[in-house]
DNA sequence: TTTGTTTTGGGACGATCGTTCAGGTAGTTT
DNA sequence: AAACTACCTGAACGATCGTCCCAAAACAAA
């Protein structure tokens, strides 16, 4: 029995999590094709044998990635939706203000997500990560209109992935409208 | 004043559209990851420095093979339309069999376009590009509910980058119910 | 302290990358 | 015919890549 973790392992845990950090700030910056150990070790601070040690293979490190950017975002709808509810509000204010966060100052983060989510479509082993902040926000809301759900879901992604190679973000007035429709019961 | 184009040209105009396509090819097996001069050469079958001289550079290949893939897919929805409304149908059924051919058989090809989608988000000299296939959209429906319109785009794109994580493809009938919602008048 | 385990990090290996270059070929013009 | 232009291609360069190896360091267990 031991009471007290091993402070090796625990640094070693530590290392990782800021080398899966360093991953996600290089795949904002340069996409997943700027993703080698060197410039990620380097955005890391650690030296490059850091990041095979930690993770068997490049492959690995963008798993570990997706993943862990997979629960930030799934909590994050999480608490969305519990503030929206708390306001009694139906949510198409927040959802175009987070709309349109996502495609202003979390620009970077946001290509990064849709880059991650394009490498779950070529490896299934990411898949189940890929589909977690679906999941979260399925869990949550009533299932009275199955179909509609499904239509509020896919328009997220339109909106955004649109948003994206506009040359400039939407703002969340632009936005409102369309969300509003979307959410709109009939 | 000449009558006859160069010999020469047109074999090199030739060469080079045979080598985008192999680039295309190469996308929808191995992502725009797998694109070098070295690999799209051997699918094409030509030297390596072939795609060199035809291509001032990697990136020039790839923004020419978006062009010419957005090109298709413009022309293609084009046909759709035309021939939807040649049946006089509101199209629901036709939208939901492209939708399911696009994750289906064509999955690889539905893939390769949406990288080339995120590409444009990081390369603004693309957008125009990526943006054709909405606009030849625009410009063929009618206009009496713009954000309608919007909604149905953005819905589309969402179903499409959602089936690609999806374990199977959904099929044409999982998909009827939500198209036919989205183009539900109201 | 001794022994064993885990993390660290410098160095290097072979492979592959984008790109260049120079010579060769084919087609056009004069 | 000669001169010119455009395309083709084998060879090679330097850079960078993923990954491996091994010794040093840090820490735990004995």
């Amino acid at each position: 029995m031991k009471l007290q973790a091993d402070g090796r392992k625990v640094r070693g845990e530590k290392r990782r999590a800021e080398i899966i950090e360093a991953t996600l700030r290089v795949i904002e910056r340069d996409g997943v094709a700027g993703v080698t150990h060197r410039t990620v070790a380097t955005e890391a601070g650690v030296p490059t044998t850091s990041t095979t040690y930690h993770f068997s293979s490049l492959d690995d490190l963008l798993v570990a990635t997706l993943i862990s950017c997979a629960r930030d975002m799934a909590t994050e709808v999480y608490w969305m939706i519990d503030r929206a509810r708390s306001r009694g509000s139906r949510g198409a204010e927040e959802v175009a203000g987070l709309l349109a966060e996502a495609l202003g100052p979390r620009r970077g983060r946001t290509m990064a997500e849709y880059e991650l989510y394009l490498l779950a479509a070529r490896k299934p082993e990411l898949r189940p990560a890929a589909r977690r902040w679906l999941d979260v926000l399925t869990s949550m809301v009533r299932h009275d209109d199955e179909v509609a759900f499904r239509v509020f879901l896919a328009g997220i992604d339109g909106l955004l992935i649109q948003g994206l190679i506009d040359d400039e973000p939407p703002s969340a007035d632009e936005l409102r409208p369309v969300v509003d429709y979307l959410l709109k019961p009939r």
